[in-house]
DNA sequence: CTCCAAGTATAGCGATCATTTTACTTTCGA
DNA sequence: TCGAAAGTAAAATGATCGCTATACTTGGAG
């Protein structure tokens, strides 16, 4: 059972009193485990940005994979990465919130491109963390089914099929954006996606 | 200037006298880095596989840094990422070759999916090698050349785009097997590369 | 006002990191 | 055969890791 008082984003179990050093922790741990990395994020790092002492943080979190668990979690339960969110806009048909994915992010300040943070954790832990690993995968599970209901939405003839088709081409365009540093992959990936959904809405055209 | 002596493979200045302590160090590097990440594998590890003092090890290389770059530097010189192998293979059609890209990998022993190493040392260093960072940008940047290149013997229209698009749609399945933990991805990717291919090289049919 | 949870700062824990050092042994071509 | 290079084992470097412990300060509800 989840109260919501007043607006504040309040998912995870209140934490009664105090002055959000729990919100502090998992927004500099966004910033810096998306950024630096998991393995390059210190504990001591972490403390500094949120302006936390150790001590808090150790009260708020068992440990450092609990931190990286629930770094994940906020991308699921309150902050979705922004691509995915563009599937939730009302304000698009479904086929143009379908290519909304591949709208060009914004250039990263310090020049250095990076993922998607799921598939980064996923790389960087190896499989190390179980929670973190089942995380990712039902992100990513998740992710294609809400691709493949927007497509049926489209009016795709196999949705599944198309979802997982821009799933792969998502994947791609970020893996690809972080092994070149540049982000010219998520417009290749935005021409293709373009034509692979309008081959899968029109009526197929192809000779047999 | 490179001496090829023999049929030995030897590329890197030869290291006169003394038994292959150097390839045993990078032959267990291949290993560690690509199944349990760079982060993870200490040198003290490095060292037991590769039967290895640590003096010996750092006989051989300045820092851990330089075993990375060696470590990428021997898939492009010596033995490339076996998916990039097939591009070259001589008993199969152009076409035949870029479709045996998505051949599916063989399932890792440990059971967890691990993904292209040049990609995941992208994600692992996250800018902080710049000499990780340039093999990586430069080894994509190659690869989509010779997927060009292919593309072009196989009678492509638009040899470029088709290759672009084929090096996102493997960036896409390795990263996503990662993710997933689990190559299902790669034979998604083979059936819409099929697609594409045909319709690269087949005369337009589309409307307009 | 007062109490107490939530916060602060900081020192220190053992472990591990990459790297260096000391002292000794093997291999092999000249 | 003999000397130099290449190898070995193993201890110690200082730094940093994640995490714990000690001692003190705040802020807001009853």
């Amino acid at each position: 059972m989840i109260a919501i008082l007043g607006g504040v984003t309040n998912i995870e179990p209140i934490h009664r009193g105090g002055r959000g050093a729990r919100d502090r922790i998992l927004r500099a741990a966004a910033e810096l485990f998306a950024r630096d990395g998991i393995h390059a994020t210190g504990i001591a790092r972490l403390t500094d940005v949120a302006h936390v002492s150790t001590r808090t943080l150790y009260q708020h979190f068992p440990s450092k994979d609990a931190i990286v668990a629930a770094y994940l979690r906020r991308f699921i339960t309150e902050t979705p990465v922004p691509a995915v969110a563009q599937l939730a806009r009302d304000d698009l048909d479904p086929r143009a919130r379908l290519l909304a994915l591949f709208l060009e992010p914004a250039p990263p300040p310090d020049g250095v491109v990076r993922g998607c943070p799921f598939h980064n954790a996923a790389v960087e832990t190896a499989g190390t963390m179980p929670e973190v690993a089942e995380l990712v995968e039902q992100h990513k599970r998740t992710f294609t089914h809400r691709l493949a209901e927007v497509a049926a939405e489209a009016g795709a003839r196999d949705p599944e099929t198309l979802a997982r088709q821009l799933a792969l081409l998502f994947e791609g365009a970020r893996a690809l954006s972080t092994s070149l540093n540049d982000t010219r992959p998520v417009q290749d990936a935005h021409e293709l996606a373009k034509t692979l959904i309008d081959q899968a809405i029109t009526p197929s055209q192809r000779p047999g």
